[in-house]
DNA sequence: TAAGGTTCCTAACGTTCGTTAGCAAGCAGA
DNA sequence: TCTGCTTGCTAACGAACGTTAGGAACCTTA
């Protein structure tokens, strides 16, 4: 039945359709049958792959999470770069992460709610330390005159809210591609911040 | 029809209500027994009030459109205005209804989609509706040299993401009125957006 | 061949869902 | 007084929910 997915585990399988469902229908409004007549079984016969419907938002939002902060790491690593530089590389990786897997992306910034605790304090505790880091970011390029800004905590979450607006509009298979859509958009908010 | 303060009242008391249990439980994982033990009453009792769930979804997000859209026609009415003083104008609006409702605003931003059809097509085609005004403003603004930006859409975009974002982290009793939030966000968008 | 894991089934569990029916108390205007 | 509207109750409806139990094919590896 699957030509075009070689060699995707089971378990992946129903983890992208769960996406897919998530996204489009939400996590609560999403039931497991429907979700396994997506996927060609019945609903008892997910539960050979899976412990309950809650472990499917949990690992969709945290392996976003982990995603995002690999890519920030990776944008900041040379820390001898001025901290727009920085800026620009992390709106970039920001923008991939959220191109690479629009369905995850959007679960995980509109269903992380519906995780059960402990998983949603901790979710949010990264969220916000994710957050921090954009804004110590915005802060040094201030004291390093490359950026300006009445409202540091102001600008970051201006900065990443059109940011994360993308994955409801974003096609995969649209004119821009995805380096594309993350340069127009740095350039677009930096130009806002840049000084002169 | 009537001014009667109990009748209308008490109908009012479960749209709030309601509107609160939507924003943070969200639709599909708000009960109607929810609803009413909030309320001080059993699930049945809210019937003689309401016809369904689903009318309730739809009086709040059909009446948060209603205020937008009028808030953009006054924000728009002095045809004389150079375009980014009218974008001005609506930007503050829009940041004043947002902040005069931040729960129905939440509700209205992100509880649609749990809108039946033709609920749901006739809210999204409001919603274009609304976006176009922006991206006209925009666009005007560009003709009369006060703005510029390489992407009309893509700044619209951006900027009503930034803009909607605001309920997501905005307290009614935070330290910045509404007037100075909607006065910075203006500044920060239009500034990132003005000529020179 | 045997063993063990993977995959999926049917059937059912207890619970909760939105909603309705029928009834009653309270109050308003005639 | 009667009438009618508002408000709320109890009890229950059928449907859907997440999840579990137990069993049976299938595939691989030894």
């Amino acid at each position: 039945m699957e030509a075009t997915a070689p060699t995707l585990s089971r378990k992946a399988q129903i983890d992208q359709t769960a996406t897919a469902l998530f996204r489009t229908r939400g996590f609560a409004a999403t039931s497991m049958r429907e979700l396994a007549e997506a996927l060609g079984l019945e609903a008892g016969s997910l539960y050979s792959h899976i412990k309950s419907k809650q472990e499917l938002l949990h690992r969709i939002c945290f392996r976003l999470a982990d995603d995002f902060f690999a890519g920030f790491a990776a944008a900041t690593h040379d820390a001898a770069e001025p901290a727009a530089v920085q800026l620009r590389r992390a709106i970039e990786s920001h923008v991939r992460v959220l191109t690479q897997d629009v369905a995850a992306s959007a679960v995980f910034l509109h269903e992380w709610r519906h995780l059960s605790e402990p998983a949603r304090t901790e979710f949010l505790a990264l969220r916000e330390r994710y957050e921090a880091g954009f804004r110590l970011l915005i802060q040094r390029g201030i004291e390093q005159n490359d950026l300006r800004t009445p409202d540091v905590a102001f600008a970051t979450l201006t900065l990443l809210a059109s940011l994360n607006w993308l994955p409801s509009w974003y096609k995969p298979d649209g004119k821009l591609p995805p380096s594309e859509i993350a340069h127009r958009l740095a350039d677009q908010l930096l130009l806002g911040l840049a000084n002169s």
